[in-house]
DNA sequence: ATGAAAGCGCTAACAC
DNA sequence: GTGTTAGCGCTTTCAT
């Protein structure tokens, strides 16, 4: 593990350490000869330079941070894949922070990165986050933070998202229009940006369309499967229902198990609908009726922003709203046979 | 974004930044008055050390590096949960590193990690790689890595792995069991030491069985949804075989498309069997039949083992295999009504 | 065109 | 107990 560093190289060539960092670093001031046999040697000897060196005194880390609920969902799995993909084009480097929704864990990984580990972060905050603290410390410490899906308002930055409140209203009417009378909302936190705008777009439409909605038909689940599914079972017994509007694809999966314990047919019975992201959604019993948000693309458009801020240093990102839209794709479980 | 430093913090408290460094580490020779104030200026400052600067100084980072194929894959992404868990216990980081099943990429990867970048790696290698020098050589550099799942054999460290000939060997057996005559199998890239453990233990099984076995029973897909269903649809008009057994969940849900493009019946026409992670296995139409590895458990423990040899330096990771056992569960795509 | 030297923020000998 | 100091490997003025 001898390490090969500038100075090694130096000494090799019968340089000074300075001229070598300037041709490595394609300087105008280094003959050509001179870069030409430095980069040949660093070549030799798989020269790497440290990292921490010349973050250490650049200030710049070339890494970003993700921070994000979790990892085992279809939605964030693409749009890392859209991250990856403009990191690795810019040379950037990727840190995940997982917050499993956890308030606490999610200030933790922001504490963390007030010390230049990284330049810069994609964020989709918590389920559990009340107070945006945290990341107002790191707006104000100069650290940009680019917000993806699940947005914080209060704090001014760019924010990518998809059109929630429309789309989720496009989908109540399509149940409706499919025959639904008694639509109930399985929620994701209303604390959440997306989880109201879901909300507020499902009980626009139920009201557009002078149907009645109360609490008692929304369930907002909670992200343990057990205990979600005996929510959505205890409201199918209370309201029998004959719409479900998922707020994700994990809880309308939690709606199918429900319809089989009670041997409720879909889409006879109860017509299913849900924000998904999965690929095989057509090859469910019976096939799933998604609202699909480009999620590659909002990974991409996300990091791409944030990247091309860190190359140009000047304006902090602006307070700016980024809307993509998503797309209805009708399948069986909303069929109106 | 004036930077609170440990110079700033000595200059405060009118001590040394050695005095002050040394109470933040807790140092036995620091007393306990000076420790309690060093350390309640540094909360009330929000103070965070460098990472760059300390892991300059100590040659540690306290990162470590995940360079997998593909991260849209329930195996890969329980895997990364796991390996996230152990490292948030453990106060480290974790950079994503995709090689999109492409050896330059992960040539590439391999060649950054020799600058102290991470401590250590925890690599699944890519479907096209074929030489392993990239990997020998962070390992000669003394770069502890750990594989898992996808494994390199010629290299001596530590590998964890389900058992994949044993399960694959079992899988086919069941089809055998529910009447299957003619089996083909989706394989996936030979060169991967789980594409070739399962296409033997498939291969045994045949023969153990008695059925004949050629090539041309055999798909070896390439991860392009396209074109692998174009390669499924044309094994299935040449052979018309009755099982299949997909060595990935991808390969699987190719063959439904197939089956349902062609109007073959699953399980009546054909049974299939896939080594699969799908949470919803089960709501698939019909249900998958599946052999699941325990894929958190298997990242967890790549990853603690990893960790924990970072942490007592000394001896290097032996050369050994960690062997989990996988499950079969029988659902209805391989009933044999 | 090249080199000397300062310093990024921190740690760890080694004084005192 | 506390302070002085010498780097870790690199970049970047500023001399030459």
């Amino acid at each position: 593990m001898e390490p090969v560093n500038i100075k090694k190289l130096a000494q090799l060539l019968n340089l000074s350490i300075a001229t070598v960092s300037k041709a490595l670093r394609d300087s105008y001031d280094i003959s050509k000869e001179t870069k030409e046999k430095v980069v040949a040697l660093a070549n030799e000897l798989n020269y790497q330079p440290n990292p921490h060196a010349s973050s250490l005194r650049k200030h710049k880390s070339k890494t970003i941070a993700v921070i994000i609920p979790e990892i085992a969902n279809n939605y964030f799995t693409l749009a890392i894949n859209g991250i990856e993909s403009v990191a690795q084009e810019k040379g950037y480097h990727v840190l995940i922070y997982l917050t499993h929704e956890d308030y606490k864990r999610e200030v933790a990984f922001a504490r963390e990165l007030f010390n230049g580990r990284v330049d810069g972060a994609l964020i989709s905050v918590a389920g559990t986050t009340t107070d945006y603290t945290h990341f107002k410390n790191l707006r104000d410490k100069g650290l940009p933070i680019v917000f993806f899906d699940r947005v914080c308002d209060e704090i001014d930055t760019l924010k990518v998202t998809t059109d929630d409140f429309e789309s989720s209203y496009l989908a109540t009417k399509h149940l409706i229009g499919q025959g639904c009378k008694k639509i109930t909302h399985f929620a994701i936190s209303s604390k959440l940006s997306i989880g109201n705008k879901r909300k507020r777009g499902y009980l626009q439409a139920m009201a557009d369309h002078h149907l009645p909605v109360s609490d008692s038909l929304i369930v907002e689940c909670i992200n343990d499967d057990d205990r979600d599914i005996e929510m959505i079972e205890e409201l199918f017994r209370r309201e029998k229902p004959d719409g479900i509007f998922a707020a994700v694809e994990r809880y309308a999966m939690d709606g199918y198990e429900v319809c089989s314990r009670l041997n409720l047919r879909i889409p006879q019975d109860v017509k299913v609908l849900s924000f998904s992201n999965l690929r095989i959604a057509s090859f469910l019993n019976p096939s799933l009726t998604t609202i699909t948000q480009p999620a590659f693309d909002i990974g991409k458009e996300a990091a791409a922003r944030l990247l091309n801020n860190l190359e140009k240093k000047h304006a902090p990102l602006a307070n700016e709203s980024i809307v993509f839209k998503s797309s209805l794709i009708q399948r069986a479980s909303t069929s109106s046979i």
